[in-house]
DNA sequence: TTTCAATGGTTACAAATGAAACCAATCTGG
DNA sequence: CCAGATTGGTTTCATTTGTAACCATTGAAA
């Protein structure tokens, strides 16, 4: 019997991650050079910006990072002052976080630039490549969340 | 005019990045729980595995580390004894690395763990999706190689 | 109520990572 | 042949990350 090769480059796991990481060391460069920002610093500013207001325990449900990340990326923005913490009133435990002036600010200067390198990322597919990443990664996902019971 | 906000959780590379992420660590524990590697050490242990032996430089290119992980992973597998270095006859900075008997004896009992965790993977797929993935996620590399000119 | 478990969030510590400096060894142009 | 540039690989240092312990507050049960 033929010894059992792994082929690495066709491993989706693999070719999964090392695209992902291409792609967002790529983005990164949109608030890291810009702003340097980190990015848990990033996502928390695109988290707020989409939603408004959220707790940090949203914060790292919605943008899937671990909580530590997520206080220590608030932190920072609120050093920056791109962020402001309001206590609950029904909650003391909880803080409501939010953007201020100059966080809602960078936030709509990055959006465009985001959407611009998405654009481009999906402008050298046609079509029918587009559907197959969409779907594709669709089915993925839920195929995971269906199996975490 | 509407701002503009930024849908996180359908902006690709955030969706790609979370879905490496959250398989990458799914499969880790096929060689962390059992055997303690990182996923630096697996990929040495499996690019070796698959191409029997090759240079640190080369192992850094099909398995797309960074070299300083490279050089630590080799050392840690070699620590086990499941990888030996020889000096290159012909250009005596390079190390010709090849997995010893434990090393192979290692990566033949992972490698059918790896392709059923794949296959388990994909069998919540339709043929349809899982060409979908395929095909779009090598659209979407070589979109990637070809823009970095 | 009092106590114990659960929850929101931060912090301390150890491990993993990347950038840059580094050490040979090899190659290249004079 | 020699000086500088390049290459293979390692190490150092600062930053990032995850785990676990932690503090405070709230909820649930007795």
């Amino acid at each position: 019997m033929e010894p059992e090769i792994l082929e690495l480059e066709s491993f989706l796991p693999y070719r999964l991650y090392r695209l992902a990481d291409a792609v967002s060391r790529e983005f990164s460069r949109v608030y890291k050079d810009r702003h340097g920002l980190t990015r848990p610093e990033w996502r928390t500013l695109a988290g707020l910006g989409q939603h408004g207001t959220m707790t940090a325990t949203e914060l790292g449900e919605q943008s899937a990072m671990h909580k530590t990340k997520v206080s220590r990326a608030v932190a920072e923005l609120e050093r920056r002052r791109w962020l402001s913490r309001t206590p609950d009133e029904k909650d003391r435990r909880v803080e409501r976080l939010a953007l201020t002036k100059a966080g809602v600010a960078a936030y709509r200067e990055m959006v465009p630039l985001a959407k611009a390198f998405e654009r481009e990322l999906l402008a050298k597919l046609s079509a029918g490549e587009r559907a197959a990443i969409t779907n594709g990664l669709a089915a993925i996902e839920t195929s995971l969340v269906s199996s975490k019971d």
